[in-house]
DNA sequence: TGTAGAATCGTTTTT
DNA sequence: CGATTCTACA
């Protein structure tokens, strides 16, 4: 108002279309709107599934951007690789390049970029190398006889177990007695050595520079713990924080992200907590519950209305978690009403049920729906190894995730230990595999070479050291290494291939088809400027690319479908793989107690609460078509044909949810 | 050291 | 049953 008390002005606030680009209000609903621009201070969401998060979220990066912040200063958490690339991809579409340069990926890479730098105020040289799974059980092992343990007096727990043992007490921040105690009450009589285990197992990474997957959350911990500096360094660099699947985060990675936004606050967190499946692993849904308490000011927002699919498939979804016991109360709601009843078939046996399946796909496809967008999924990799035969003779391709990693198969850790010593002299673990390939070299031998080795610091000096007769089968081994120092990954991966088929020839008859996956990673390297990024990379996200593959690419197949596209394929996947996808075709099969819920979890009840979750999680992929299956008539190994009990998930579900099938066997001689 | 055969288990899911 | 682990022997 002016002095003479007239108006002279009103006041608009500007609106948001002249200052954006991108019409927010337009393409994104009321909650999702709010998601995508409350970009200050903490901020959970919780976002049933099909709820359109990722598009939220892209929508949210790109707001970002558009409002002034830099790419660089926002971070991105998501949980698979896949994940990442394909939300900075379709940033960059919305908008432009700029949101290639947002740092994103899983925790695990992140921590791993960070450690490379500034690791070594906790002991950590840059050129460290990353455990998986089975070179961690590997150093068990070995460790496990140091001590003494492999005499039979008393039953002691295998490798596997031991190393899972100790991951859960790390990962979930409890002492090694509370678990032995809460989940491997047997071997509780064991806990001073296994205890002592865990203690050596430290150890020896330590001196050896190796860092397994749970370690690269631990010490990125501890590195923020230790060195407020460092940790407010990240904290201004990552200006704001978006972590994707919250629920499946562990207290190590919540206690992360609350460092790094301890100063700032801008930190945003999504998750459904009737989607967490990874408690297995230490996930913690409770994180879920916890934010609000962690941050006092956050605002709760959330997402409910699902847009992947039809109401009959939201129905039966919410009627399987409607019985979960905990849970944030969010019933999904579609606004596509009409669509084909979720159909629970009863197959006579394991065989008819693939060929149901085999034949249902063909009808599909028939229909116009792409084979990419047909997916079966299933509990354990296992199930589906008589679909996969069945398939091949339909000559139908397909595509399976989960199962066995190419990264995991003998001759690729083989030719990868090479490099791995080339990186990290001290690596012992890749020492030991590929002395072990050399003639007249045994565990023993191999070990006391490596001392020698870790004692000498170089090789040359090592070799000198290690005595006459012994010297000989190592220098074409030594002079490999040398030799291919300070070569570019793919040209190093060459010059192994050259010193490594012998062996290859001599030990698998299979030799020229995995020589040919050599030639793979050869390529693969081919996308990185140097070994510690390729080896890291191929450490952290194994590609995609599992076998077996089969398909078109695959020369022995015979007649291509009718009007097939070169690389279309379906998906096989176990559940826990296909979380974040969808298809418009969705199969679940050996929905039977004891597969489904897996027979393991059946008397605990947490457990059984994540397995139903997990069934959640399977149906709520469909957008179109549902099939549920389970074969009556199992063969068990023990018993031998046996009658069994559909899943107990099924009981609870309504008659008028589902159409119910009998596939009844065909008279005459079965087609195959 | 390397292998063959016996004993003994225990069954998921993944970064 | 199949994978893993252990033992006995060349």
């Amino acid at each position: 108002m002016g002095p003479d008390g007239l108006n002279y002005y009103t006041i608009k606030k500007r609106e948001p279309v002249s200052q954006f680009s991108i019409d927010y209000q337009e393409a994104l609903n009321a909650a999702q709107y709010e998601v995508a621009t409350s970009l200050q201070g903490p901020l959970l969401v919780v976002a049933g599934a099909g709820s359109g998060k990722t598009r939220t979220l892209i929508y949210r990066l790109a707001r970002l951007i558009e409002s002034g912040i830099p790419p660089e200063n926002i971070l991105l958490l998501t949980f698979t690789r896949k994940a990442a690339q394909e939300m900075l991809k379709r940033a960059a579409l919305l908008m432009d390049d700029r949101c290639e340069k947002i740092a994103g990926g899983t925790f695990h890479s992140v921590a791993n970029q960070i450690l490379r730098k500034h690791g070594g105020l906790i002991g950590l040289d840059p050129s460290f190398t990353i455990l998986d799974r089975p070179d961690s059980e590997e150093v068990i092992q070995l460790l496990r006889h140091t001590l003494g343990l492999s005499e039979k007096k008393r039953r002691f727990p295998k490798k596997g177990t031991i190393l899972e043992m100790i991951s859960a007490s790390r990962n979930r921040n409890l002492p090694l007695e509370e678990i032995v105690f809460s989940g491997y009450e047997h071997f509780s009589h064991e806990l001073e050595s296994l205890a002592r285990l865990k203690e050596l197992y430290a150890q020896y990474k330590e001196q050896k520079q190796l860092a397994d997957y749970d370690d690269l959350l631990v010490k990125w911990l501890e590195l923020m713990k230790r060195f407020p500096e460092v940790r407010d360094q990240l904290g201004r660099l990552y200006k704001y924080i978006m972590v994707d699947e919250y629920q499946d985060t562990n207290v190590l990675q919540s206690e992360i992200v609350k460092a790094l936004a301890f100063t700032h606050r801008h930190l945003m967190a999504v998750g459904d907590d009737a989607q967490s499946i990874y408690s297995f692993r230490g996930a913690s849904f409770q994180n879920m519950f916890d934010f609000s308490r962690d941050f006092p000011e956050s605002r709760l927002l959330t997402l409910r209305e699902n847009y992947r699919s039809h109401q009959k498939i939201l129905d039966l979804a919410n009627q399987v978690i409607e019985q979960a016991a905990l849970k944030h109360e969010k019933t999904l709601t579609s606004r596509k009403k009409e669509g084909p009843l979720p159909v629970l078939v009863q197959a006579p046996d394991e065989n008819l049920q693939s060929r149901f399946i085999c034949q249902k796909i063909l009808e599909l496809r028939e229909e116009g729906i792409p084979l990419e967008e047909i997916a079966v999924l299933f509990r354990s990799s296992y199930h589906s190894f008589d679909l996969e035969v069945e398939l091949a003779k339909y000559n139908i391709p397909f595509q399976k995730m989960g199962g066995m990693k190419f990264v995991e198969t003998a001759h690729i850790k083989d030719v990868l230990a090479y490099l791995r010593v080339v990186q990290n002299p001290k690596d012992a673990v890749g020492w030991s595999r590929i002395l072990l390939l050399l003639d007249g070299i045994g565990v023993k031998t191999g070990q006391r070479i490596i001392q020698i080795l870790l004692n000498a610091g170089n090789l040359s000096e090592g070799l000198e050291q290690m005595g006459q007769e012994k010297e000989k089968p190592l220098r074409p081994l030594f002079s490999l290494i040398e030799a291919i120092e300070p070569l570019a990954p793919p040209d190093q991966i060459a010059r192994v291939i050259d010193y490594y088929f012998p062996i290859l020839r001599e030990k698998y008859d299979d030799y020229p088809k995995r020589l040919k996956d050599i030639e793979h990673l050869k390529t693969l390297s081919e996308r990185h400027r140097s070994l510690d990024l390729f080896l890291a990379d191929i450490m952290l996200h194994p590609p995609d690319e599992n076998f077996p593959v089969f398909g078109p690419t695959d020369p022995q197949v015979g007649a291509k479908m009718t009007g097939e596209k070169e690389d279309e394929r379906m998906v096989l996947s176990t559940i826990h793989s296909a979380k974040g996808l969808e298809w418009q075709a969705v199969f679940i099969i050996w929905l039977l107690d004891g597969k489904f819920p897996s027979i393991h979890s059946i008397e605990k009840g947490e457990e059984l609460e994540e397995e139903r979750r997990l069934f959640y999680v399977a149906v709520t992929r469909a957008k179109e078509k549902l099939f549920l299956s389970y074969p009556i008539n199992i063969y068990d190994h023990r018993t031998g044909t046996v009658l069994s009990k559909p899943s107990r998930f099924l009981d609870s579900i309504p008659p008028e949810f589902l159409e119910e099938w009998t596939l009844v066997p065909e008279e005459g001689p079965a087609s195959f």
